[in-house]
DNA sequence: GAGATTTGACCAGC
DNA sequence: GCTGGTCAAATCTC
């Protein structure tokens, strides 16, 4: 048994309930924390069931639909990702893109690394890169990145990561497909048992959080209270989320412009605990903090579905 | 040596 | 033919 995860989840809850005592009056910090407090619980359980983590018992992707985002329709958006195949690139049958129909991003992110770092993008899943290319009329190359349990588990979950033209520093992440791995639980747990050493990417000098214990919640308030904003003015009106609150502050009301900023943040990592991405599930609820000690702003643009709901801000 | 990254080439769509 | 997305061999890193 996985006990340092067990108590990871229930703290989680414990932690969660306070929050929510706190938010009572709000009805969507309500709703989320109570989807965290039920997903932390039901880990906790998955784990004493199981004797073994988690991960193991339930993907923690597969958590994801009911506990951390709702993406519109897009959990019936097929993608014809390329299937495994045999042989030489000529010998390539099935499409490597989608017919038809143009690349519909489940998601797309705005990330600002002060440092310029590709790094600093990071978002708790272990990625594999597997091309650079040119674009047209961007001043830098766009990465294409595949989940690094793509042959393990399957998973097809595929992003890309994009410089701004502007703004060398920000960093437009669109990601498609769904993770199918457990990598959230082993996240939030001992580094996995992967074949492609996923703690290289984890584990890179912004990203020791792991090790650290995460501050609670009631801690970081006050600081987020005032540092943090959401930016969606990228956002059409129908994008914009309508359930985004924080857990534990009064900024889940939304507005048009949500700008996250978090200033001068580099030495404090485990301020940084506290910025889960919105697309982070509970059980990966210490994830983002592996992405950068270097951060001290993130600009998340949810170019996303109605349904987004950034929830797991806070964990 | 295993896994990750780089990079040139291939492929499909336009 | 151009472009974006992907593959896979070569190379690098640990």
């Amino acid at each position: 048994m996985d006990e340092n995860r067990l108590i990871h989840e229930l703290t989680q809850g414990l932690q969660m309930a306070q929050q929510l005592k706190v938010n009572l009056h709000s009805h969507e910090a309500r709703e989320v924390l109570i989807q965290k407090i039920l997903s932390s619980y039901e880990n906790a359980l998955l784990v004493l069931r199981s004797g073994d983590s988690a991960g193991k018992a339930l993907p923690a992707c597969s958590l994801r639909p009911e506990s951390s985002i709702s993406i519109g329709s897009l959990g019936s958006e097929e993608f014809e990702f390329e299937q495994p195949v045999s042989g030489q690139q000529g010998q390539n049958i099935i499409s490597k893109r989608r017919k038809n129909s143009p690349t519909i991003w489940e998601k797309q992110v705005r990330i600002s690394s002060p440092n310029g770092l590709e790094d600093n993008t990071d978002d708790g899943y272990n990625w594999r890169k597997y091309g650079q290319k040119d674009i047209l009329g961007a001043k830098f190359p766009r990465s294409y990145y595949k989940c690094s349990y793509r042959k393990v588990q399957k998973c097809l979950a595929t992003k890309q990561v994009q410089r701004t033209n502007d703004d060398p520093t920000v960093f437009e992440i669109a990601y498609k497909g769904k993770h199918t791995c457990n990598q959230g639980d082993q996240l939030a747990s001992p580094p996995p048992p992967s074949p492609s050493s996923p703690e290289k990417h984890e584990m890179t000098p912004t990203h020791h959080r792991q090790q650290l214990s995460p501050p609670s919640p009631t801690e970081m308030l006050p600081t987020l209270k005032q540092n943090l904003s959401v930016n969606t003015s990228d956002m059409g009106g129908d994008n914009v989320p309508s359930s985004f609150s924080s857990p534990s502050t009064s900024f889940g009301l939304i507005e048009d412009h949500h700008q996250l900023h978090f200033p001068n943040y580099n030495d404090d990592e485990e301020l940084l605990q506290v910025y889960s991405p919105p697309f982070i599930s509970p059980s990966e609820s210490n994830s983002f903090m592996e992405q950068g000690a270097g951060s001290s702003s993130l600009d998340f643009l949810a170019d996303v579905d109605p349904d987004f709901e950034f929830k797991n801000f806070f964990l």
